[in-house]
DNA sequence: GTCTATACGACGATAGAC
DNA sequence: GTCTATCGTCGTATAGAC
């Protein structure tokens, strides 16, 4: 059992570093130095290894899903949250970086990742009611559905939108950066609030910074 | 010069339908029933037609950014000016399926994208300030910079976004569903006036729907 | 300009020896 | 479990005839 979980933690390191679609399977048996044929007497190709590697993302993400049930009663406990959320998602960030097309190569994969991000909405939505029942912010009706969809985005895209604008990523500061993007969506609508938390936020991200 | 255009034309069309990266040269050329080598004699591979309808787009969008110069005055001009922006990324939405894919696979057109982004973020936060400046929004200092990251994300993935949720795709109707999300992010910024905007906004988009 | 034919390389996949 | 060797497929690219 040894080499097939080499197998799985070099092909994530590898994939989370120089994307998935340029890799083949004797890229990642040269890696880990072995052959290809032993390669494939573990895993039937790269596909199976993809596999393999979303099933211990889609349960993980999970447990941090069922964990914030009833957990979020603060902004602050929301930060946590987020942060949680988006360090799960940076671990496997290759999923991220290109969803479409990996998507399109993996179909059987695109049908449970769209049931996790529905799962992931429906978490966002349950904090968004939960804040505003002790009154912490206050969203029009009309606009709950909008800004759950903008933050599922947010935090869907965090990875996509920092390779697109830079060419050297950022690394993990780039969590501390979406984390801090996803809390102003919220700000508006924590009332005369805002510029106070609004000031906490900043304070609190410019810290992260060092 | 006529067989030169069809290319373009059919590319441009299979890329939109299909996406670009699961179609080779010679699928084109079948569609298009021309020789694999007609088609290398008019381009060099399905790098050279790629980047000939990148120049396209890339002329057609800077035309459109540099248009709104000083003619966004008013909420309603924005929603407009939003349209159009989406109606052209819309013509070419095959690029903004797999971005990520695709700019990695053609490194040359990663920089001239990212020059365009820029261009188009500019213009965002040129827009905010006109609005501002009469009063029709009032956007804390603090959170200029990440409302225009939001709004440029937003412009940027609603595409890939879509293809993610949903196994059909919502075909121009979309582009009702960006406007108002975008024009939402808007919103909690323009104070007392907000249940009315959102009104207009609502009835506008339900029009739209039929 | 357009065709047919073909060479070349990359990758996925398997058989069989150790 | 691990290796070497090999085959088939597919996409790119070019040569040469019409």
């Amino acid at each position: 059992m040894k080499t097939r979980d080499r197998i799985l933690e070099v092909s994530l390191l590898l994939f989370n570093e120089e994307g998935e679609s340029g890799l083949s399977s004797v890229d990642i048996a040269n890696a880990l130095e072995i052959s290809p044929g032993n390669l494939y007497y573990h895993f039937k190709g790269k596909d199976a290894i993809i596999r393999a590697l979303y099933d211990r993302f889609d349960e993980e993400l999970r447990v941090i899903l069922r964990g914030s049930k009833g957990g979020v009663a603060s902004i602050e406990d929301n930060w946590v949250y987020i942060y949680i959320l988006l360090e799960e998602i940076y671990d496997f960030r290759f999923f991220y970086r290109d969803i479409a097309g990996l998507l399109a190569r993996y179909p059987d994969l695109a049908v449970r990742f769209r049931s996790l991000i529905a799962a992931k909405r429906n978490n966002i939505a349950q904090i968004i009611d939960d804040l505003e029942r002790p009154g912490l912010i206050r969203v029009d009706k009309r606009l709950k559905s909008p800004l759950a969809d903008q933050i599922i985005t947010t935090l869907t895209f965090w990875l996509a939108g920092d390779a697109l604008t830079k060419d050297v990523h950022d690394g993990p500061a780039l969590i501390h950066k979406t984390v801090f993007q996803v809390m102003c969506l919220m700000v508006p609508y924590t009332g005369e609030a805002a510029p106070t938390v609004l000031g906490r936020m900043i304070r609190h991200f410019e810290e992260a910074k060092q």
